[in-house]
RNA sequence: UCCUCAGUAGCUCAAUGGUAGAGCACUCGGCUGUUAACCGAGUGGUUGUAGGUUCGAGUCCUACCUGGGGAGCCA
């Protein structure tokens, strides 16, 4: 007799049902004549119990010999309890080991405490705990999220070449490729010039993928490959990103609030730093913000950046971000508008999280007009041949236009608080770590 | 790349320069409501590698390897 399959979130609406869970042994607790089988499916955790005395012996045998991680099915009446850690239990019936795991050779992640190199060693069976499992649902939420906020504000999802030629910021380190007869390609670290000229045929697009870096950055903060969405607006100024990056951000944080509080109780995070994440962010110029850390004891001089206790001292005070504008050219990027009336000030913003959690936007408006951009490239050393294409977006129709970067990673680990950024990609990237 | 800390049982950690130990995991036994269950017993070691100092090194020194944390750079 096969009973129907349900997933543990689902649990509730079957109440008072024989049915089946397919999923794997979480942990076992057991004494003589009663153990309790926790079972995870991916959706939740379901406690069994199996009672020596109403199943039959060689049942309560299999059960109690189960080993942490083994693959079975298990066939029981779902009923709420109070002493069971989701209030539902399962009474079991029957149980079909798919997979057991050999004694000899345990599942290695146990329930007590793990070391980090460990644990990153294992991170293909370390994705099953319950704490990376919250934090990678988080992840989808807040992927889903940023989905829904620009399908829904009539942006177009165009997405940019990971290949790409030499030439495209020239400043960050890229990561190198051999592609056929012997040319060279490089993986993208953005795909934002591409979308200034998809932005020119939808007036409004994101894209969203992967993008690589081969900084040798060893913090907390940083992945050689991590997810990047660049949406970007034509007819737009600094303004509009400002206002559109602010809306976005609200929204997601809404969303996670209303979707994952199981995931972000199991994270412990403190919620009321989430809600209190809510229109109008702080807003700041660069001059002011350099005046407010200098105040506040920085070494930082005016035309330098911001480093990682900058910002952290920068937000120190705040319980939502600030969108620091108008930086000195100098430091950024060639494809900037500058501050018409302060040419030295190029048109860019950062979004700063508060909570130490730094720089998860980054954006602006771009050079419009053809030759103020030939002029850029110029200064910065760029040779024209390898823009061409870039130039016809001021030759045919160039009109101001604008947009941004939001690290996904980045802005995952704010939401879940956790301390460090490997945690809140499957299978991350860093400096010394590609496996598994 | 630089600074800094750490490598001891499968895992997490102890051990004044003087006999390498505990908890967890695993095995065996006990327990009918457990919540990282608990109680008793057992298995488990070339102390990251190579040199050096010393009567004697897990411990001190040198180099290297691996990893953590931070800086710079960035999302």
């Amino acid at each position: 007799m096969s009973y129907p399959r349900i997933r543990i979130s689902d649990a509730a609406k079957h109440v008072g049902e024989t049915v089946s869970i397919a999923g794997w042994l979480y942990n076992l607790r057991k004494s003589g004549k009663i153990c309790f089988p926790l079972v995870r499916d991916g959706s939740g955790t379901m406690q069994c119990v199996a009672v020596k005395s109403a199943i039959p012996e060689e049942l309560f045998e299999t059960l109690k010999g189960l080993t942490q991680e083994s693959a079975l099915i298990v066939t029981g009446k779902i009923r709420a309890e109070e002493r069971a850690a989701g209030g539902y239990e399962m009474d079991v019936e029957a149980a079909d080991v798919v997979q057991k795991v050999p004694e000899e050779d345990p599942y290695p992640i146990t329930p007590k405490e793990h070391g980090v190199d460990f644990l990153m060693d294992h991170r293909h069976l370390w994705i099953r705990s319950k704490r990376q499992h919250a934090i990678l649902r988080i992840r989808h939420e807040v992927i889903k999220g940023i989905r829904d906020y620009f399908d829904s504000h009539g942006f177009t999802l165009v997405d940019t070449p990971i290949f790409t030629p030499a030439a495209c910021e020239g400043t960050t380190t890229l990561f190198e490729v051999d592609y056929f007869e012997d040319e060279k390609v490089y993986l993208t670290q953005s795909g934002q010039l591409y979308n200034e000229a998809t932005v020119m045929a939808f007036g409004k697009v994101y894209c969203f993928g992967p993008t690589f870096r081969a900084e040798k950055s060893k913090t907390r903060r940083h992945l050689t490959e991590f997810w990047m969405v660049e949406p970007e607006m034509a007819y737009a100024t600094l303004d509009d990103v400002k206002q559109v990056a602010e809306e976005m951000i609200c929204f997601v944080v809404a969303r996670v609030l209303e979707n994952r509080q199981e995931e972000l109780k199991t994270l412990e995070r403190d919620i009321t730093k989430l809600e209190a994440i809510k229109a109008p962010f702080n807003r700041m110029s660069y001059d002011d913000a350099v005046k407010k850390l200098q105040s506040l004891g920085s070494e930082i001089q005016w035309g330098g950046d911001f480093g990682n206790t900058d910002e952290t001292l920068l937000t120190a005070d705040m319980d939502r971000p600030v969108l620091v504008d108008r930086y000195p050219a100098e430091i950024k990027a060639f494809y900037f508008e500058h501050d018409p009336d302060r040419p030295e000030l190029a048109l860019g913003v950062d979004l700063i999280a508060p909570e130490g959690y730094g720089e998860v936007i980054g954006g602006g408006q771009r050079v419009s007009d053809l030759e103020t951009l030939k002029k850029r490239l110029d200064d910065h050393g760029l040779p024209h041949e390898a823009f061409g294409w870039y130039l016809d977006l001021r030759k045919f129709g160039g009109v101001p236009h604008a947009g941004f970067g939001m690290g996904v990673e980045r802005f995952t680990a704010w939401m879940c608080g956790t301390e460090h950024i490997r945690e809140t990609i499957a299978f991350p990237r860093m400096l010394y770590r590609t496996r598994p």
